[in-house]
Parts: structure tokens; C-alpha cells; sequence
DNA sequence: TACAAAGATAAGGCATACCTTACAATTTTT
DNA sequence: AAAAATTGTAAGGTATGCCTTATCTTTGTA
């Protein structure tokens, strides 16, 4: 998996906050705005987020975030507002400068932080702007295979979402909860995996994509 | 003048905890241990340093801290210390996480955040390990001459430090307090400037950096 | 359907900040 | 004084993330 830079985290919880649905895909010319770069900056961005699997990327349409990215996306969302909080209620700055300041912390402190500086506010559920501010995730039952980089063991956790042509394939292979998978070769399009067995079997991303993982 | 960015605060911050005395060079090895990077590394940035007047880099002994460096210095260390007892005392955070933590906060709050936090945190004077939070500076009278951008017009506020012979070379060329001066070219060595009366003068770099002004 | 607007992409550049490899200069030790 | 250790410097590379200029493709509208 890759660490989100400052600037991807600011990109994905743009495309958070701008979006009209979650399934809806943002178009980049509102990136663009937002950010204000230039058209080819946006889409060079883009292209990367793709490829790091927080994004799905529809050309002419726009972005859509995937479950990865959505988790990055709502948790920076939750520590930008929880600072603004911080920094209205306790240092008492005004909410504009507020929200700049935000803009920088929120990219600074750990899943722990966030929370316990959560409790220390009492558990807000809105920024002095009025946003939600996104609850904290239950832990992640692990990271999608589509998204572990190459060279080591996992195990499986979860298939989510439940497809059941998936399944049934999964089932075919001999492939469950538990199973240990090593991770070969990993590409845009699909996975190249080790089982315990010796077998080596090659899953498409959209298979992948769905399988869930904690280092073994 | 130039803004820093996190990688020089982070230099001139361990320059400042690192060094033994204000005066006394720290030598470009102990950078090199403290961030683990190559010596090639520590002596380009070491450089780039120099050339933004933060330092004053002596060859096969090191660097010291410019006034203007020192002034940021001691500004993030004041920073991260405050930080550190809030993440400790606010946040009940351990110790060793803390520091981590603040390493990164610090780069992220402006002045005036600073002194509410130390003012919410009360006024503390050391962190959480023992070491000493450098008091909040005095407004600062302007910026060093010599650390000013060319093409603007400035107006001096202070010479500082008081040095005789400079003092006489500048009543000699009518230069005091209140001058308005137009700044030309910005070497290393020397300034050129224009005088509001049209003459034309170049100083040395060291007169340069005792002449404090602001934007005029 | 033709055309204009919007979006994608190719190619080359810049700044920051890190790296390796190789060699030169200086300082310190023997 | 010579050898060893330290420090400096030259040259070329990588990754990130922004830029301009120019061309091509798709989409939507007249
Ligand atoms: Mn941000
Ligand atoms: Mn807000
Ligand atoms: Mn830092
Ligand atoms: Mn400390």
C-alpha cells in the first residue's frame, strides 16, 4: 500500500467535499478550480490517484473514490473540522483564519490524536462552518489485495463487497477466509499471488479490489 | 526575503538545539548523524542555507545561526515545545509520541496561533522532557537589508548591531533612520541601492545585514 | 451534421530535496 | 613530513508536483 502525500490527502478530501454523490464522479475542471492549477496539472493528478487506487477515473466524467480512498478522504475531512473546532473554541481564532490553520494541521496527526482530541471537544459532530464532521471509522478489517505492494504475506479477512461471481471464482481456487496469499506482481489491471499450496494465480483488480487483507 | 520551508526550519531548528554555543559552528556532521543523510546532502543544503542568509557556513568547521535564522530557530523550537505540552498535558499523549507529533505541528501554525496555545497551555517554559520553550520574540523592527528581495523600496527602521565604523560610513554617505532606499541587486557579497536623491550606493553584505527595515 | 467548447495527452521545464559515485582539498594523527 | 581521516565538490539520478505550449479527441449544441 502508499502513504498519501500532503497534496493527494488535499486532493482526495477536495473530491470528498465537492462531489455531488459518492457515485457521482467529480469533474476535474472542478479540481481545477478548486485548486486553482491548470487543467494538465489536475489530470496528471488524476492519472496518479488511479494508480494508487483511491480514485476511479472516468475520462470526460471525472473521479469517483474507492473504499480506500473514501477512508483517507473522510478521515482528513474529520480531522480538518475537529481542528477548526480546536482552533474557534479553544484558541478562539476566527473561523476563517480557522480554516486555513486547519488546512495544515489536518495533514499532521495520527488516527490517536484525532481521537483524543475528539474527547477533549466533546465529541463535536459539526465544524464552526456547519460541515459534518465525519465519524470515526471502526478499524479496518484490513487493506484491499488490489492495494498491498508486492513481495509479502497476507492473510485474508474480508470479501467485500460480496459479489457472488466472485465468490463462486474464490470458491473455485480454493481460495477463503484465512487463506494466506503472497503478493507476486502487482499492475493497474490485476494481481499476481502465491497460494500456501505453491499455486500462482493471476486475479483481475475488479477481483482483488474486494478481497481484504492484514499482513500475515 | 525568503519564507522557509519545512526541510530548512527543520535544519535550522536541529542547528539551533545541536550547536554547543550561539558562536560555536556546528559542524555539518552532526547534521548529517541527527537527519541520516548523506554528507552530500547536508552540504548542498548547507549551501542553499548560506545563500538565504540563514547561515554562515565556515568551511571544514560549519555553520552558525544568522540573526535571521536564529529568530526563525528559535521560533519553531518555541513551536514544537508548546505543542509538545499540549499533546502531553491536553491530550494525555506519551512522551516519545509527542515529540514525534510535534515535529510535524510545528511546521503548521502561525504566530499568532503560537501565543494562544501558550497562553491556553499557560505560559509554560519547558516541554515535557526539560527543555527550555524560548520566549515569544519581540516584534521583530523589520528584516536584515542584506535578506531583502531586489526591486522593492524599503525604509529603515534600526541598525543593528551597532558597530562604530558602520555607523560613520553611513552618517557619512547620509544614511540614518527613515531612509527610504530602493533596493537594485542582492549578491552574497554586497546590496545595491538607490538613495530617494537618485546616487546610487553598493554595501558590503556585513553593513548590509545591520540595517533592519520594512516595506516602505 | 458540422462546429465550438471541453477535456485528454504529449513533450519539455522548473524547484525542492534527497541519492550514488568519484575525486579533490584540508585537517588531524602518527 | 607522511599517512589517515574528514570534509568538500563535481556530475548525474530519482521522486513529487507544479508549469507552458501544442495537438488531438470527445461531447454537446446549433
Ligand atoms: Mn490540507
Ligand atoms: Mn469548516
Ligand atoms: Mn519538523
Ligand atoms: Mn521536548
Amino acid at each position: 500500500m502508499f502513504t498519501a502525500t500532503v497534496t493527494s490527502e488535499d486532493y482526495l478530501g477536495a473530491i470528498y467535499r465537492l462531489r455531488e454523490a459518492p457515485e457521482t464522479p467529480l469533474p476535474l475542471s472542478h479540481l481545477q478550480e478548486h485548486f486553482n492549477f491548470t487543467r494538465v496539472s489536475v489530470h496528471e493528478m488524476a492519472l496518479k490517484l488511479a494508480q494508487r487506487r483511491w480514485v476511479i477515473y472516468y475520462p470526460y466524467q471525472g473521479v469517483t473514490l474507492t473504499a480506500e480512498g473514501e477512508r483517507i478522504a473522510a478521515a482528513l475531512v474529520r480531522r480538518h473540522r475537529l481542528w477548526e473546532r480546536f482552533l474557534t473554541d479553544m484558541l478562539d481564532l476566527p473561523w476563517d483564519e480557522a480554516h486555513a490553520i486547519a488546512g495544515q494541521l489536518e495533514h499532521a496527526a495520527p488516527e490517536a490524536v484525532t481521537e483524543k482530541l475528539a474527547r477533549l471537544l466533546g465529541e463535536p459532530t459539526s465544524c464552526p462552518h456547519g460541515g459534518p464532521i465525519p465519524p470515526a471509522l471502526p478499524a479496518q478489517p484490513g487493506v484491499a489485495l488490489s492495494a498491498v505492494e508486492p513481495g509479502r504475506t497476507f492473510a485474508i479477512v474480508r470479501i467485500f463487497p460480496e459479489v457472488p461471481e466472485v465468490l463462486h471464482q474464490l470458491a473455485m481456487l480454493g481460495i477463503g477466509l484465512h487463506t494466506a496469499v503472497q503478493v507476486r506482481q502487482q499492475t493497474p489491471e490485476a494481481i499476481g499471488i502465491v497460494l500456501s499450496d505453491g499455486r500462482e494465480v493471476t486475479l483481475p483488480a475488479a477481483v482483488s479490489a474486494t478481497i481484504w487483507v492484514t499482513p500475515a
